[in-house]
RNA sequence: GGGCAGUUACCAAAGUGGACAAAUGGGACUGACUGUAAAUCAGUUGCGUAAGCUUCGAAGGUUCGAAUCCUCCACUGCCCA
């Protein structure tokens, strides 16, 4: 159901906040206010069934997403299951081999059950592109590859990066933007939703509506969040992620350890602290009377809560404050079952710790490597011989590297 | 279709018959420092306790000896048509 009437704040709040680009602003608000002819608006969204594991990176546009639906508007999920075969258009050589029908089908149905934490279901339609692909036959592909020229193409950022630099590009890559363009057309969409790496697929449905007859969808990109390196965007592939699906305490370490200068993006791709709030943070961050390591918690504690609940949050706090502050054990140690006293170097490759013996042997060297024979109460040893024998003593607890530990078990 | 260039470790990139497990930079890891970081400093970064073993696109070959030379194959880029 359309919310009647939402307010200016409502409104400025979706089309502004994380937000990088708005194509057509003055149309846009005025869908907001109107709704597609007094209906709501149809919200698009692509989605790529080969990845399964959906980093917070995702759920920034996922949350924009949920923005729309609180004003009764409806998000139209599309499963990219032909768009997946054509290649990856990130810049890897391979391309892609052809998903099953069954793997799209599982792939998809764990994305969404992702997707369906933040957005809601009622308010989602799912389709698929073979839903209408599969019905295109080669002059309905040619004809719509007629709509482009090559230099259009290229106007599009990673092409041109990548012809300049001589680095391939496959034919088949440039029916990606197109085919994601026709899904538009498709699903006759109002509004679609992406990241600013999607601008250029997002403007090419905007070309094809009017082609066949329908008004230009907007298009809204988000600002993605960088990864845990805090310079590159956050990706799978640079292994820089955190998982949507993290353990609060997991993401609240990972997300302690950015860089200072990324709160503010996150803040506002991923809380919804106010604007005012943030500023003065910085003003006070800035004149030194505001540690940036207490507006970091704050900020980790926001978006655990996001994505757990304030109590998962708090105990993700608790636990990194321990450990890393005042540099305790952490409280939730694996076990290690030990039949008989073991080689130190061996524990550690057995345990998973290091991948070789010559990684444990150097961990050993570097002084990375302590026992707490008395567990968590006692004093820790650091060992540094690597023919050191560890005994079976049940509950000592074996420190390897800044943040992994086992706990012995008889 | 023709010509030229290239393929080296996680990535980039040197090496062009022996001193090469392979310079350098980035990344990663460890330690110190710290706010958890950043910055900085020190160290490590194929496997093996070691002797040694397996690596430089693939396969063969020349040589006492090959990342380096030859043959062939695969892949990529550029130029010409």
């Amino acid at each position: 159901m359309l919310k009647q009437s939402p307010t200016n704040k409502e409104i400025d709040h979706i089309l502004k906040r994380g937000v990088a680009l708005v194509e057509k602003e003055a149309d846009l608000r005025r869908l907001l206010l109107e709704g597609n002819k007094g209906e709501p608006l149809r919200v698009k969204l692509g989605v790529d069934p080969t990845h399964y594991d959906l980093t917070i990176g995702h759920a920034v546009v996922f949350r924009k997403l949920r923005q729309f639906q609180k004003l009764g508007h409806k998000t139209v999920v599309v499963i990219g299951d032909w768009t997946a075969r054509l290649g990856d258009p990130s810049g890897r050589v391979e391309a892609r081999k052809a998903l099953s029908a069954e793997q799209v089908a599982e792939n998809s149905k764990t994305y969404l059950d992702q997707f369906f934490r933040i957005v809601d279901s009622e308010q989602t339609e799912v389709h698929r592109q073979t839903e209408w692909f599969d019905k295109f036959d080669l002059g309905d592909a040619i004809k719509l590859l007629g709509y482009k020229t090559v230099a259009q193409m290229l106007e599009r950022d990673d092409f041109s990066k990548r012809y300049k630099s001589g680095i391939e590009i496959s034919l088949a890559e440039f029916m990606y933007p197109l085919l994601q363009g026709y899904d538009s057309v498709a699903l006759r969409s109002d509004v679609e939703l992406g990241g600013t790496d999607q601008t250029f697929n997002l403007l090419v449905g905007r070309d094809l509506q009017p082609i066949f007859g329908q008004a230009s969808q907007q298009i809204l990109t988000m600002n993605l969040i960088v990864g845990l390196d805090g310079e590159k965007k956050m990706g799978k592939s640079l292994d820089n992620y955190i998982s949507m699906t993290a353990p609060a305490k997991d993401m609240f370490g990972k997300l302690m350890s950015l860089p200072d200068k990324t709160m503010r993006t996150y803040f506002e791709a991923l809380t919804e602290i106010d604007e005012e709030e943030l500023d003065e943070f910085d003003r006070k961050m800035a004149e030194g009377t505001l540690n940036p390591r207490d507006v970091k918690l704050r900020m980790a504690r926001e978006i655990v809560t996001e994505f757990h609940n304030a109590e998962a949050a708090q105990e993700g706090q608790e636990a990194f404050i321990r450990q890393f502050s005042e540099r305790k054990l952490p409280t939730d140690i694996p076990d290690y079952h030990l039949a008989a006293s073991q080689n130190v170097v061996e524990l550690i490759v057995s345990a998973g710790l290091a991948a070789s013996n010559n990684k444990a042997r150097e961990l050993i060297k570097q002084g990375g490597v302590s026992l707490f024979a008395r567990g968590e109460s006692g004093e820790s040893e650091r060992i540094t011989d690597p023919n050191t024998t560890i005994e079976v003593i049940d509950g000592a607890i074996l420190k390897v590297g800044k943040r992994q530990h086992i706990r012995i078990k008889a």
